[in-house]
DNA sequence: AAAACGGGGCT
DNA sequence: AGCCCAGTTTT
């Protein structure tokens, strides 16, 4: 049998039910497979059910507000696809009468969509033979060929690509794509699979040298750096508070927080007290500010770990730029700034 | 070629 | 603590 026979085989007794797989409409697999990047199916379905229902069409994503879309993908990470996605549901509406590019170089015009993805749109809706790479291939044929290139390394990235391509059913690459993917994710796991199950298991090179650990190899990351976030939580009289729009390059672009005060390390409350001392807003007014969590609250994410302070700064007239505190849920918020919200419960 | 970009889950 | 996830974009 065939590589690509006895991976089908296994994906037609093993597949899951996916919403997502229930259809070839280009909208909903390009809104699953941009949501699903970097991201669990598990923690992605409930997204990919809301905007679905949100937005049951592209017209209805091109034509909503920034926020809106930031606010549904509120949690998911990785906001610049939510941006992306925006900018491609316009440029599809307006640029391309609402009609989906219909192969993989067309495709790759989208932004947000990059190789992996426009392959994915292109074999799924439209029977294009391009082959799909995402860390479920890196994994198997890695693990299959005993390839020990790093799949984070630009040579990785081609050798594998060319290899999945001579790998690939074409006759029904739809299937081989999603077959791949299912399999790696189901069977052969990043830790501990199964291989005595394995259908590959005679001929798998990791399995015969018992080296499914070692594979694939991946060229280590950067250290994560640790930085430290003061928020202020502005309360007024009549029960208002500031939210501010994060600007610029790093993370959470677009997304709102409480006013930020970054510092070396963690801050005592005196010297959060001459920090305010300078702040514009609070010029000439009295406040009084207590902290609210008495232990750092530390936000893991990839590459940065962030030891949060919030700050209770509670002022006894009104402010510049203040919203009632009834409003701070409508906001798209960083999860970091949302648990808080949902603790503090003004 | 390397770094930046989130948050959740598992070991 | 370290690794992984239906990757892409920017530097």
């Amino acid at each position: 049998m065939t590589f690509s026979k006895i991976l089908t085989d296994w994906y037609s007794v093993n597949k899951r039910q996916l919403p997502w797989r229930q259809t070839t409409n280009p909208y909903y697999i390009w809104l699953s497979e941009i949501i699903l990047q970097q991201t669990q199916i598990k923690q992605g379905l409930p997204y990919y059910q809301d905007f679905v229902s949100v937005f049951p069409t592209v017209f209805d994503l091109a034509n909503a507000n920034e926020a809106e879309i930031l606010k549904l993908w509120q949690g998911l990470g990785y906001y610049s696809r939510a941006r992306n996605l925006h900018a491609a549901a316009k440029y599809v509406v307006e640029d391309l009468n609402g009609v989906f590019p219909t192969n993989y170089k067309d495709l790759l015009k989208l932004k947000g969509v990059g190789d992996y993805t426009a392959s994915a749109i292109a074999s799924i809706c439209y029977n294009e033979v391009s082959a799909v790479v995402d860390g479920n291939v890196y994994r198997l044929l890695s693990r299959y060929f005993g390839i020990y290139t790093p799949i984070n390394s630009s040579k990785g990235a081609k050798e594998f690509k060319v290899l999945a391509q001579e790998l690939i059913d074409k006759k029904d690459p739809a299937t081989f794509n999603q077959a791949v993917m299912e399999f790696g994710a189901i069977q052969c796991k990043p830790k501990s699979p199964d291989c005595t199950v394995c259908p590959f298991n005679s001929s798998c090179y990791a399995y015969g040298k018992d080296v499914i650990s070692e594979l694939p190899v991946k060229i280590k990351a950067a250290k994560v750096s640790k930085k430290y976030f003061n928020f202020l939580v502005f309360l007024t009289p009549s029960h208002t508070t500031i939210l501010e729009q994060r600007q610029g390059k790093g993370i959470w672009q677009n997304l709102y927080q409480f006013p930020l005060i970054e510092s070396e390390k963690a801050l005592t409350s005196k010297q959060l007290q001459q920090e305010l001392e300078q702040f514009e807003l609070l010029e000439g007014k009295t406040f009084e500010v207590s902290l609210y969590n008495k232990d750092e609250i530390v936000h893991k994410l990839s590459h940065q770990h962030l030891y949060t302070q919030f700050w209770i700064v509670e002022v006894d007239a009104n402010l510049a730029g203040e919203i009632p505190v009834s409003e701070v849920e409508d906001f798209p918020v960083p999860i970091l700034i949302g648990n808080f919200i949902e603790d503090f419960n003004f």
